[in-house]
DNA sequence: GAGTGGTCTAGACCACAAA
DNA sequence: TTGTGGTCTAGACCACTCT
C-alpha cells in the first residue's frame, strides 16, 4: 500500500484510495477487472469484510461496478447525450420526428419508449403550482419511461390540463407524427417559451431498479414548464433521469 | 416489518425500504433520530451487520446522516439555493456586486469564499478547448472555494488566457467591486454570453472532505465559458458544486 | 465443480458524545 | 461511566458464471 503504518485512516479508506489513484492513473482502465476479493485481502493482509467494504466506497463513488460470479471491474462511463436547448427546436418535430427520437439520431443513438400510465389524476402540488391551478385539480398525465441504446435513461411524467388535451392524441398511446409538441400545436397552442429546472439527488430503491442504475449513479430531478405565445403553462414534465447519461448545455445572452 | 416471509429482497434491503417508507410518509421527520442499531437488530431480529447495512443504503440514497456516539437522524434537506441567469445581470456587478454574493443576499443567505490557488498553470485540455488555444499554454487561474452560510459549497477554478488578465486585479487575491467580471469589462472585454454544461456525478474521496459532503450526496460539473461581444471567449470556469445546495433554473425562447 | 461476489451471523475493540 | 456508531475479524452459506 503506498501509505505507511501511521496512517490513521481506516484500513478500507487506505485500500479504497489505493485502488482509486490506480484507476485514475490509468494503471486500471475502464473495463478492467480489479483482483478478487481474496487476493485483495491476501495482499493487504486485511479480512475479507474490509475488501468489500473499500469496494462498496469505490462503487459509491461510482469507479468500479460488481457483477457476482464475475469480479469487480473499473466502470465504464457510457457516452453521455447532450442536452442542449436546440433539441427543442420547431423545425424539428414540425418535421414529424419526436424530439426523443430527434435528439438521439442525431448524436447517433438508438431511442424509444414504453407507457407506463395513461391517465386522469389529481394533480400534485409542483405540476398545479406552474400550471396555475388548484393542487388536486383533476390533470391528464402520460407517464413513460425513456430508453436509449436499449438503456432505460429517463422516467418522464408529462402533465396537461383536462382542456387542453381534450380529443387530442395527446390522450392515446401514440400521439402521432412530432409527438405531444405537435398535438399542441394543432390544437392551437403555438410554443413559445421552456422553463428548466434542476436538482441533482441519489435514487431511491424503485428508482435504482426501474433506471437500472449502477451503484453510485446519481439521478437529476428535472422539471420542465412549456408556455404557449399567451404565456399559458400548458405542460409540466417532471422526469428523473439516469445522472449518467445525461449532460446539459446551455448557452444564453448575459442579461442586462 | 411490512413484508411478509415469502418476500426473497434480502433482509437489508427490506429493513432499509421499511425505513426509507416511514421517511417518505413522514413516520419519521427530518432531523428525527432512528433507533438505534441494537434495537433495529432486536426488532426486526437480525445482525447487527444486517442492520449496520440497511443503514449504509440509507446514507447512500441521501435520506439518513449517522453522527457517530449520537445515533442515526433523518438528513434533513439544506435549503438549495436557485440558480437561474439572472445571477448573470450586468446591472449586479456593474453596482460592484460581486456574483456570489449578490446571488446569496438576493436569496437571505451570506456567502463568502477562499483562494486556495492564484497562479499561472498549463491549460488544461477542456479549458484550452473552449480559450481556443493549445492543451499546455500558460494560462492564470484562479483557485477559490467559496462558502454558502458558513458550509463549502463550491470548488470554483476560473482560468483566464494571460494578455487577458495581463495587469488586471484579476491577478489579485482581491478583484476589487463588481469582481472578475467588472474587471473584464474594464479591460475592454464587454461580456456577451455564457455556456453553462453540466454534468453530475459522485464526488470523489477528497472532494467529499474539501465539501463537508454528507454521504449519498451527488456533485454538480460545471463548465462555464463567458464570450465576450467579439465571441472570443475570456474566461472559463471549472466548478465542483455541492449537489444537495444546488439548483438550476433556465428559461429560453424554443428556437425555431 | 470451481471460482467469485452477496448475504448473514457473532463478537471484539475503538472513537465519540452526553450525563 | 454508559450509550452509540465505526472498524475489523472469522467463518458459514447462497447465487451467479464459466468451463
Amino acid at each position: 500500500m503506498s501509505t505507511g503504518p501511521t496512517d490513521a485512516r481506516p484500513l478500507q479508506v487506505r485500500l479504497a484510495d489505493d485502488i482509486r489513484i490506480q484507476i485514475e492513473n490509468g494503471q486500471l482502465k475502464p473495463g478492467d477487472r480489479l483482483p478478487t476479493l481474496d487476493e485483495l485481502a491476501a495482499a493487504h493482509m486485511v479480512s475479507l469484510a474490509v475488501v468489500r467494504k473499500a469496494i462498496d466506497l469505490l462503487k459509491q463513488q461510482g469507479l468500479v461496478v460488481s457483477q457476482q460470479g464475475k469480479g469487480n471491474f473499473v466502470r465504464e462511463r457510457p457516452s453521455a447525450r447532450r442536452h442542449g436547448i436546440e433539441r427543442y427546436a420547431k423545425s424539428r418535430w414540425r418535421s414529424g420526428k419526436a424530439i426523443l427520437t430527434a435528439e438521439a439520431e442525431a448524436q447517433g443513438h438508438t431511442a424509444g419508449q414504453m407507457m407506463r400510465e395513461l391517465a386522469e389524476v389529481p394533480a400534485p402540488k409542483i405540476v398545479a403550482e406552474r400550471l396555475g391551478i388548484s393542487e388536486g385539480t383533476p390533470v391528464w398525465v402520460r407517464r413513460r419511461t425513456t430508453h436509449v441504446d436499449g438503456r432505460p435513461n429517463q422516467l418522464a411524467d408529462s402533465y396537461y390540463e383536462l382542456p387542453v388535451v381534450e380529443g387530442t392524441l395527446i390522450r392515446e398511446e401514440n400521439t402521432g407524427p412530432g409527438g405531444g409538441y405537435a398535438r399542441l400545436e394543432d390544437a392551437g397552442h403555438e410554443l413559445d417559451e421552456i422553463s428548466e429546472e434542476w436538482r441533482v439527488r441519489m435514487p431511491t430503491g424503485p428508482e435504482s431498479v426501474a433506471l437500472a442504475l449502477p451503484a453510485g449513479t446519481p439521478v437529476v430531478d428535472l422539471t420542465r414548464t412549456t408556455y404557449d405565445v399567451s404565456g399559458r403553462a400548458v405542460e409540466v414534465m417532471l422526469a428523473v433521469i439516469s445522472g449518467d447519461m445525461v449532460q446539459m448545455a446551455y448557452r444564453f445572452k448575459i442579461p442586462d
